[in-house]
DNA sequence: CATACATACCGTATAAATCCCGTATTTTAT
DNA sequence: ATAAAATACGGGATTTATACGGTATGTATG
């Protein structure tokens, strides 16, 4: 009996050529492949649809990406053991993906022996730690939890995503429809999270962070 | 006779099964493949390695990234087409390859039977244009050419890196041993060049035109 | 009820950024 | 050789940003 496994990655040519890689394993299967975590859902729930014992989640995906797809299996569908599948280890998300209820988290630049002895852990044990690969956990859940504690609020939210423009703090007074000192408070607030000392730097750390996608 | 063609992308797994995939088609055969410029360069430099027909080269890589590559490869072997194959439409290397030599730019999310058409194609033809992806290159030449005439100097660079930064003009001028007057000048000069009111606006286009990193 | 806490706000002082005026030197082009 | 352009610098005016001290209000909590 072969490890029936299911692919769901947005860059075609991948999502087939590595298809084609696992049917060529001894013990591998795919029996199930998407180019989205929509398509996931709709082939999943479609009747008659064979479960895969894994299923390979590419994390970076347009639209419903890998960490809601893969809250959706762990909820949906528990028996299935979903792994991550991302592009370098840097990732923030590797913590969210495990979060999520991922039992493992694979990189595009293993090498396919790798792969195969990964999947075989996954199906025997349930898990798969690549101490090999230079994942750093522990730095990854600090760096989640110090952003987690910030506890940045939705007005400073949206405060910061017009700071990051060429508006000035008037304009963005008049926007938000707030008082100038008002904001005058929330840029102080963010100043100290953040730990800088100008609007500049404050747009600077809200990207580097991730907080504002421009 | 198949088509000899070489591969060259920094994730493993994408290499390995991608090569699978090609040797799969009738008219394709894998003969050489590398996870790095570097590497590639001294493969096909090695005594009695067979020169491949096509080399399909990815863009985003560390170190030897493609645009170099590519460059290398047209100088030392003219004879192998070359083709970029990248993650995304929005790259703004696409015209910087096909400016190195490249003859196609195949995106990594187009399927199966499309790259083997664009194989054959660039092959018999020399080129391949991909009309159906929707790469505006039009727009893509434009937005080149309008960065280029932008011409931003070494010393404006040089304070465009330390404007997308927490430290005041003051501190800048010092650090770049230059007056506060002068530096003044850059700031009016790149504020004209990028259109720009403010340094916080004056820092977020240039992160966001890939001027600066951070 | 008293207390704490977050939110929204005001005045004011100082520092920084922005803009406008002009000049001297060096580089480049004709 | 000389004009034009780029580079570096200065004084000073105005606007914006930053810092600090304090107030009022609603909400939650012991």
């Amino acid at each position: 009996m072969k490890i029936k496994i299911g692919i769901v990655d947005d860059h075609q040519l991948f999502l087939k050529s590595l298809a084609l890689m696992l049917n060529s394993f001894d013990n591998c299967e795919v029996i199930l492949d998407a180019l989205s975590g929509a398509e996931l859902q709709q082939k999943l729930t479609a009747p008659n649809q064979e479960q895969p014992d894994i299923m390979l989640l590419d994390v970076n995906m347009p639209g419903t990406d890998g960490v809601v797809t893969a809250k959706w299996l762990h909820t949906n569908y528990p028996a299935i053991k979903v792994s991550a599948l991302s592009m370098n280890d840097s990732d923030k998300s590797i913590i969210s993906m495990l979060q999520a209820g991922c039992c493992a988290y694979l990189l595009k630049d293993m090498n396919p022996t790798d792969l195969e002895t990964a999947l075989e852990e996954i199906y025997k044990k349930g898990y798969y730690n690549a101490d090999a690969s230079n994942i750093n956990f522990r730095r990854l859940i600090i760096a989640k939890q110090e952003e987690e504690k910030l506890n940045i609020t939705e007005k400073e939210q949206r405060f910061l995503q017009y700071a990051c423009s060429d508006m000035t703090y008037k304009q963005i007074a008049g926007e938000m429809n707030l008082s100038e000192r008002t904001i005058d408070g929330y840029r102080e607030a963010l100043f100290a999270k953040l730990n800088v000392q100008s609007r500049v730097g404050l747009a600077m750390e809200a990207i580097r962070r991730g907080i504002v996608r421009i």
